[in-house]
DNA sequence: TGTACATCAGTGAACGCGCGTTCACTGATGTAC
DNA sequence: TGTACATCAGTGAACGCGCGTTCACTGATGTAC
């Protein structure tokens, strides 16, 4: 299988340095190692990225995919007929799966977030919850004069979220404690934005 | 002044790890660089610190309480006399004192947040936040149901909004306009916890 | 169909870097007598 | 008051580590004729 012309050694690198970012987080994508799993010498890399950043990039915008598709998905699960409640639904969901991707994969989850050089490499993740935000308001849900910076209330809430309970200083709790104070946050979070 | 014996070595070499951490964060804390500054050898912190963990606790030491102090100080600051509305004020001001303080070191905020063994370590900032959301509750401003776990969502909001405005996607923010959606993040805590 | 040759994708050795940590040491200090 | 000596707080050299990156190279591939 493994020709001296490999082919596809660029995608079989990204797949490794993806595996180690999973693993380990922003440091542990290191050159050499991506090499030594892909079974090729330490400075074959250099042939398909200019230096290790720009892998680092890649495995960046691998997370960001992720993330985003894992909002997606949650939202698609939804099955609410009345407009309102699917609208509050929508915007738990989302919240949920934001902070779920997070603890579930907080290496990636972390290489993503420190390598975001354009905020429209978060674009995905953000039009979903500005889509969740938009049909909140849209049913009248959500008053008009809370839509506006919406985005960044929500954003923040479970932004920090994950990062108290992931790497941070609650990371101790019990996963069954954990939830209930999640759903506790998205509580506040809509009493926060209805009247 | 410097004589062999140096006398108050370990001071030095901790104001020195200080001030790296404060302009580096926690990966600028290296023991050479400390020794450098210190215009000490590069091993005499041995005598010390048993190794580079111990110092960089003493750092975070120093962040824990600085936060604290921060939000203590802005809760003294405060001047107002109706106790429901001393109540909000003070929540605000806790929260504004957290971001800020993480938005102005967010080195040594950086080295604190990361070194957090004990979550007694936090207490002093902690205990700052309780002791507000108490005195929502005392004074009838927050609702019973509304206090059980109030500590986690309002740390949870303001720790992110930290995070993203600071090192963070939206660290691009103009200082105005991230002033503007502080206040917005705070006003959707306040409502998040009155009825 | 066969062959010369340019191109491409790998290799292996080496460089320079900075780090944490350990070791045997030495100069300064304080104390017992 | 002076001195021997234990103790302590520094020093300088060295080790081992792993990294990113560069260099000259070589083997494999595809193409032009």
């Amino acid at each position: 299988m493994s020709s001296y012309h490999h082919g596809n050694l660029r995608e079989v690198l990204v797949d490794a340095a993806v595996a180690l970012g999973r693993e380990k987080g922003p440091d542990g994508v290191v050159l050499r190692e991506v090499a030594r799993r892909s079974g090729v010498s330490h400075n074959a890399a250099y042939r398909h990225f200019a230096d290790r950043e720009e892998l680092l990039a890649e495995v960046a915008r691998v997370g960001h995919r992720e993330l985003a598709e894992a909002m997606r998905a949650r939202a698609r699960r939804l099955r609410v007929k009345d407009p309102r409640e699917r609208a509050r639904k929508r915007l738990r969901a989302t919240g949920q799966a934001y902070v779920e991707y997070a603890l579930a994969e907080p290496g990636l989850f972390a290489v993503a977030f420190d390598n975001v050089h354009d905020l429209g490499d978060l674009a995905g993740a953000y039009q979903e919850l500005v889509a969740a935000l938009d049909e909140c308001e849209a049913t009248g849900y959500m008053p008009h004069d809370k839509r506006p910076g919406a985005e960044l209330t929500c954003w923040a809430s479970v932004h920090g979220f994950a990062m108290l309970y992931g790497r941070g200083p609650l990371s101790g709790t019990t996963k069954r404690e954990r939830d209930a104070d999640l759903a506790r946050l998205l509580d506040r979070i809509d009493d926060s934005l209805t009247p």
